[in-house]
DNA sequence: TATTCATAATTTAATAATGTATATTGTTGT
DNA sequence: ACAACAATATACATTATTAAATTATGAATA
């Protein structure tokens, strides 16, 4: 008999639960900046942005956009095509995806 | 005309935006810690849990429990009442207790 | 006086922000 | 093919900020 089946609660117990609140730290740990957040907003409803729309929105010199674009993507939260010149990045977890339609619905008002 | 008239989107301008994503990203760094997260875990049905049951959980010494509990509190997260020779906490936003959830669903398995 | 909790102060370690330079990949014109 | 350019990523150094962990102590209550 293992563990899981010998807790009878629906809760996770104290060991699951320490690793999945790692788990989620980490990625919180990813959208706890002003900047990756504005960048992960425009990408919010699912579409694709190229780095160029990025940059005008987050006013960040290039090297210091890139950077944050580059923690989001070692996160797994983003991902890249390439189409020529231009990178377009979407949000790849589902997870993330899930946190920005709630922090989008608490922080820029009625849903 | 204000600004906001000004906007005929239902998304919010940049400048709306920039200032909720520092508001959320405040949040979130609050939450990014798994000790934290831990903590505000116990209290996420809206329940109170004393210090002394925190402690037991969180395996941390006496001085660092109290040291997050105190960013928690500063930061609005959690409020706290006193009740004889304990303290008992409660998670006192509702903003975060919506991501609470969402993190539970995402992380804790299907809900 | 013992318990429960909070705060202060210190040290050490880790992380982040910024700037400059350069590398890589792809495009275009010749 | 080659030169020049544009878009993006990486490397590196610097400086500043923040966090973690200890130890010690303080305040409230019983």
């Amino acid at each position: 008999m293992n563990n899981v089946a010998a807790n009878s609660s629906l809760l996770p117990d104290a060991e699951s639960l320490r690793a999945n609140a790692s788990d989620a730290s980490q990625m919180l740990k990813a959208l706890s900046h002003p900047d990756r957040l504005m960048l992960l907003c425009q990408m919010a409803d699912g579409s694709e942005r190229s780095v160029s729309e990025l940059e005008i929105l987050a006013d960040l010199h290039q090297p210091s956009l890139s950077q944050q674009i580059g923690v989001l993507r070692r996160e797994g939260l983003i991902e890249g095509r390439r189409d020529g010149k231009h990178m377009f990045y979407r949000v790849a977890d589902p997870r993330a995806l899930a946190i920005l339609h709630t922090l989008y619905e608490q922080f820029c008002g009625a849903s």
